[in-house]
DNA sequence: GCGACAG
DNA sequence: ATCTTGTCGC
């Protein structure tokens, strides 16, 4: 519900400015084939607050296509940005990366809590990731950043696309269980389409999350209450 | 000029 | 994201 925005401070300018630079240097990367080795770790991750200036990234990794559970990381780093819509992926990408350093199992693709180039300038957050990792990841967010799409019908497995105002299809909406909101898939790097809806519907267990984001967001507020 | 705006 | 209690629908 971000309808009515308290009138916060407004973000620098020149900050934003700079930022928008390297995401669009970093968007010259970003690349949409289907990924190339074989899938059989997903990982899944988020990030919490535990204070206004402190981050805590969580990774998961889970085996394919059984969804049973192999690891869980964390990192706590500061947080370098405040919150500005489409400048997502510098507040929490690099406390995201320290996280992923410490994983044991590389995945074979990571699911992102976010948009892929489902994004004004197509380099959401898990494009982000994807090309600072060279790893493939795909964004399944909750809320739309931009784009346009019609309803999916009300039962589970329903998809819709999310287009441009072109006519370019940033992503899929889909409906990943009976009368809930649905959600934003979109390719992150290395990674289509067709691979990023797949597998969130493989990922499905009953709930509106697929299991990497789910459990990632779990442990992201356990580990946040384990800090306090 | 007036909204919209991932997490 | 975060702050917060009870409450409506399946």
């Amino acid at each position: 519900m971000a309808y009515f925005r308290p009138p916060g401070p407004a973000p620098d300018p020149q900050l934003v400015r700079e930022f928008t630079q390297l995401q669009d240097q970093l968007r010259t990367q970003v690349r949409l084939e289907p990924p190339s080795s074989e899938l059989r770790y997903i990982a899944g991750c988020d990030s919490s607050f535990p204070t206004p200036d402190t981050v805590l990234s969580v990774f998961i990794v889970l085996e394919l296509p059984s969804l049973g559970f192999i690891e869980k990381v964390y990192h706590v780093g500061p947080v370098p940005l405040p919150y500005i819509p489409g400048l997502l992926s510098f507040r929490e990408a690099p406390n995201l990366l320290h996280a992923y350093a410490k994983l044991r199992r590389q995945p074979d693709i990571i699911m992102v809590d976010g948009h892929g180039i489902a994004h004004p300038r197509r380099m959401g957050i898990a494009a982000h990731l994807g090309v600072e990792l060279d790893v493939p990841t795909f964004g399944v967010a909750k809320e739309r950043l931009t784009g346009v799409y019609e309803e999916p019908a009300l039962t589970k497995g329903s998809i819709t696309p999310l287009t441009d105002k072109n006519g370019e299809r940033l992503g899929q909406v889909i409906r990943s269980k009976d009368k809930v909101k649905p959600l934003f898939v979109s390719p992150g790097h290395r990674c289509d389409q067709a691979t990023a809806t797949r597998l969130t519907l493989a990922c499905l267990r009953g709930y509106k999350l697929p299991e990497p984001t789910r459990l990632a967001d779990h442990w992201a507020e356990e580990f946040k209450k384990e800090l306090k």
